[in-house]
RNA sequence: GCGAGAGUGGCGAAAUUGGCAGACGCGCUGGACUUAGGAUCCAGUGCCUUAACCGGCGUGGGGGUUCGACUCCCCCCUCUCGCACCA
């Protein structure tokens, strides 16, 4: 067996680390370093493992591996986002139940990363799947249930740090006297609308073909996230997680965290915030008819009463509620558009505009979000004939009806200022609405390429519409105000007078947390039944103790084909119970979505066999936070926000002790397909046939190989093409580190290269193996692979040509290269006369006494461009190296007869000469 | 449209603070060894020009700062990703 032979020597060592249990973490001592490295655990799909998997998985294989032979404890786990549509979707098919499919998938994955040699402490693995972890996923929702927002609460967390704004336990919720009044019932039901989850109708995202609704983040354009299949939007009674409630904190708290810009923009981008002001306008009893019926007593007596009684928390039925981001515009809103869905249609609408209206709230309600979209450049919208008072200056304004405007943001109503947005002015343009400008230009002011592509004649001398800022005109007595001072002084000025209030809105939405799909955790919740067997509203939760509520078993998997839960088909005795005071329960039927098992996955694998605690204390503040979290970009508003989430509300029940779950993040680029004959790389997908499977490639060139090639690629975070080519040039890579130290000729027995003999090291080979230590473990530190892999390549360049090769040498080379092809760096290390695995060897370090070159090539140029070298001593001073560099023959012939009229000397760098 | 990131040989890429552009690998060319080579080894390989040396050009395009720019500044082009009626 002379030849490097991976098929040998790497079912070996996989064999020698698992009996050995060679990675495996036990308890942790608190007196070490501990790092923790966790890569986004898979769903293990039929399909098995992807060759982007083990990009990411080997970058923080190298990581562990290199930090292991530093001393530190390395936490390193692995495990399985099992949850899922695929597993039901194969069950609907074959009848094969989602567990055994699960099951045999997480085999798969699991021998195939078992084949690449990665360092995970496999006794620590789970699958969000196993009822002894999902137990505590409905724990962790009890949590959720048995908190609500203290907005106003100031505190200081176990980090020491002062926020405004805390989850509390639900027994300390207010609970306001005319509810207490009212009796247990009413007090619960007040208790259930402040919950973090709680169940709200309202319309949802439905998908027909997954037989299930769906989150904000898994609809895009109009279609699901997987599969591409239409949503469509139905109004549905649903369990929602309030996670803007978390906004401002899930935005703030980003700042600190060492993460990708560009994901923490991402975030920011789909949490919104925006601040602006809350304003009533006021539409009276059954709203104003007419644009001359008299109402200006009313309205008068409206406003005086509102001066005493201030601005109420909840709009009254007399008024529109709008919320805008520019409150210095009011007295340019011209109309206000009210969304479709909003309750105050239906009493504005008058007699004439009924048909219209009914017809046009009908339409609506019908689009899907993804007509909405296509429509979106053409607005319509419907008269309703009512009008409402515009609270600043007393006039009167048409309201309107229009789908531009979403129920869902902000109060779901608006008032419309054409001249200052481009929404409006569109609007406007098409019905006639007038347009009154309110924000004087600035002079010089460039517009925008929207401004000034805008389709519609210039009406006024200036251009409209102006979405910037300026000075006020047209607006009484701020007139002259710049937009920032009189934002601030009408939004004051509105709040003195009981008319509106500063306000945030989002566009982040709650997150809607019920699935109608069997292959998820149920609920530990209970529906009380009156009587009739009807549902009264009331809840129960399942005793923490008897949890988990396992999945019952079930005769088929075919979707009820209604927004009808799949558990409603669930036997009766899950289904039902009577409680000891007789009351009849139902059980909640939904399911959770995937996310809810990754939402904490990172805190489990920490103490992943307790059960008596979801996680010991101890054991969470000498493993957490996560300290470099590598996965695809994808995640960057659903897993990562979700899970952010999830951590902030255990943080406030004083369940973690950090306000963050992942400090560094890092994410792998995406793997391409071969670049075809147009020189261009797609992504690769089953259609296009260019999918890489691992396992061929580890049978072809070996794990190491493999692991090698997907780093020595390009960048971790970069997108890059596959090519089969790069694989078989680092696999010939280290079939020449294996002739480096084994010798090939003899044919009976694996033995050491003869050139390899203890004998002490010549300062040139020092120099060349203390550059390599260097080099590498910086590039390992910055995650710079592919440079520290070059640079290895280049010392085994160096000595292959060398006819003895120091074992001192050789031994520290053997270690550097161990974390990027571990199996190879083993039997070396054994061939070298080891015992032990090397995976806990001291790793190398360097000297800068050996890098220490006695003469250096210095580059001269002349204006700027290279003319010559010199050979100089590494310490020549500036007259030495000028003289150095003038002496040079060359140099000399190109100076000849021209003036010289600047030198430019960098000791050690280069010289340069200006010449003219 | 808005936001972010990126453009370097035939290809993947590298380049401390502005200081020798193209390390390392693939591919290609020539050679050695071989029954054979898709094994291995040696030499060469940015482009143009040249027998060769020399020389000229060269980091998406254009301008600028500088003794000196892949690197800093301004304008433009292309590609990738994210968002997209959010008031």
């Amino acid at each position: 067996m002379p030849r490097y032979d991976a098929k040998r020597i790497e079912p070996k060592w996989q064999a020698f680390w698992d009996q050995h249990s060679t990675f495996q973490l036990g308890s942790i001592d608190p007196s070490k370093q501990k790092l923790y490295v966790l890569d986004m655990f898979p769903y293990p799909s039929g399909a098995g493992l992807h060759v982007g998997h083990p990009e990411g998985y080997t970058a923080t294989d190298i990581v562990c591996r290199y930090s292991r032979m530093r001393g530190r404890q390395v936490l390193h786990p692995m495990g399985w986002d099992a949850f899922g549509l695929p597993a039901e979707e194969y069950a609907i098919r074959t009848g094969t139940h989602p567990a055994v499919t699960t099951a045999q998938n997480i085999e798969t994955f699991k021998r195939q990363l078992k084949s690449l040699g990665f360092s995970y402490d496999w006794s620590r693995e789970f699958a969000t799947t196993d009822p002894d972890y999902y137990r505590w996923t409905q724990w962790i929702f009890l949590q959720l249930f048995d908190t609500w927002y203290d907005a106003e609460h100031t505190w200081t967390g176990p980090d020491g740090v002062t926020r405004t704004g805390k989850g509390r336990p639900i027994a300390e919720l207010p609970i306001p006297a005319d509810i207490a009044s009212q009796g247990q019932e009413a007090v619960r039901r007040y208790q259930d609308k402040h919950r973090l989850a709680y169940q709200h109708e309202a319309p949802v995202n439905w998908c027909p073909a997954l037989g299930t609704v769906l989150a904000n983040e898994e609809v895009i354009d109009g279609k699901s996230e997987r599969g591409g299949h239409p949503v469509e939007r139905t109004p549905l009674r649903q369990w929602l997680l309030r996670i803007t409630a978390y906004g401002d904190r899930l935005a703030n708290e980003l700042e600190d965290l060492n993460w990708p810009e560009s994901i923490k923009l991402m975030q920011r981008n789909w949490i919104g915030r925006n601040e602006g002001a809350e304003v009533d306008f006021w539409i009276g009893e059954c709203g104003v008819r007419s644009a001359e019926c008299g109402v200006e007593e009313e309205f008068a007596a409206w406003k005086s009463l509102r001066a005493k009684s201030g601005f109420p928390k909840e709009p009254s039925p007399d008024v529109l509620r709008i919320y805008t981001t520019r409150p210095d515009t009011l007295f340019g809103a011209t109309y206000m558009v009210l969304s479709p869905e909003h309750p105050a249609v239906d009493r504005l609408t008058t007699p004439e505009q009924r048909a219209a209206v009914d017809a046009y709230c009908q339409q609506a309600a019908m689009k899907s979000d993804l007509d909405r979209t296509d429509l979106a450049k053409d607005k319509t919208g419907v008269f309703t004939g009512g009008y409402a008072i515009n609270p600043i200056n007393g006039e009167r304004v048409p309201v309107w009806i229009a789908d531009y405007v979403l129920i869902s943001y902000g109060t779901g109503a608006i008032m419309a200022v054409p001249a200052h947005d481009l929404r409006d002015c569109e609007f406007a343009e098409a019905y006639g609405i007038p347009i009154v400008w309110v924000v004087e230009t600035p002079k010089g002011y460039e517009y925008s390429k929207e401004e000034l592509a805008f389709p519609l004649e210039r009406k006024i001398d200036v251009l409209y519409p102006f979405t910037g800022e300026g000075r006020a005109i047209h607006s009484s007595i701020y007139n002259g105000l710049k937009t920032h001072v009189f934002k601030a002084k009408i939004t004051n000025d509105l709040a003195e007078n009981g008319l509106g209030r500063k306000a945030v809105n989002y566009r982040l939405r709650d997150w809607l947390f019920s699935r109608q799909r069997y292959w998820g955790e149920p609920f530990p919740i209970w529906h009380e039944l009156d009587a009739n067997g009807q549902p009264t509203g009331l809840m129960r939760t399942d005793d923490a103790a008897s949890l988990p509520v396992r999945l019952p078993e079930m005769a088929d998997f075919k979707p009820t084909g209604t927004p009808e839960p799949m558990l409603s088909k669930a036997p009766a005795d899950w289904l039902f119970q009577t409680t000891a005071d007789g009351v009849r329960l139902k059980r909640e039927t939904n399911t959770m979505p995937q996310w809810a098992g990754s939402c904490w996955y990172y805190l489990r694998f920490a103490d992943p066999k307790n059960d008596k605690q979801f996680l010991n204390p101890a054991i969470e503040k000498a493993c957490l936070p996560v300290d470099l979290y590598v996965g695809g970009a994808e995640h960057a508003v659903l897993h990562l926000l979700y899970s952010r989430f999830w951590h902030k509300v255990l943080f406030d029940r004083g369940l973690v002790s950090t306000c963050e779950p992942f400090q560094r993040l890092v994410n792998q680029g995406m793997i391409l397909g071969e670049v075809d004959e147009n020189g261009r790389a797609e992504k690769m997908s089953k259609s296009r046939g260019n999918v890489i499977n691992p396992d061929t490639v580890v049978d072809a060139f070996g794990a190491d190989s493999l692991r090698l090639y997907e780093m020595f690629m390009g960048p971790l975070e970069a997108v890059k093409p596959w090519s089969m080519k790069g694989v078989e040039g680092v696999s010939r890579f280290l079939a020449r580190v294996w002739r480096m130290i084994a010798d090939e000729l003899h044919e009976d027995a694996v033995r050491l290269n003869p050139a390899v003999q203890d004998v002490t090291p010549s300062a040139e080979q020092l120099r060349v193996l203390h550059r390599t230590i260097k080099a590498v473990t910086n590039d390992i530190e910055s995650l710079g692979f592919n440079t520290a892999i070059s640079r290895m390549m280049e010392f085994v360049n160096e000595f292959l040509s060398i006819e003895v090769r120091p074992r001192a040498v050789m031994d520290p080379f053997v270690l550097l290269l161990s974390p990027f092809a571990p199996h190879l760096a083993e039997e070396l290390w054994e061939l070298l006369g080891h015992t032990t695995t090397l995976a806990y060897e001291p790793w190398p370090t360097w000297d800068e006494q050996h890098l220490i070159e006695t003469e250096v090539e210095i580059p001269v140029q002349i204006n700027g461009k290279l003319r010559g070298k010199v050979k100089v001593p590494v310490n020549a001073d500036q007259p030495t190296l000028e003289a150095a560099a003038k002496s040079d023959a060359t140099i000399a012939s190109q100076l000849e007869g021209k003036t010289i009229v600047k030198t430019v000397v960098i000791p050690g760098r280069m010289v340069n000469f200006v010449v003219k």
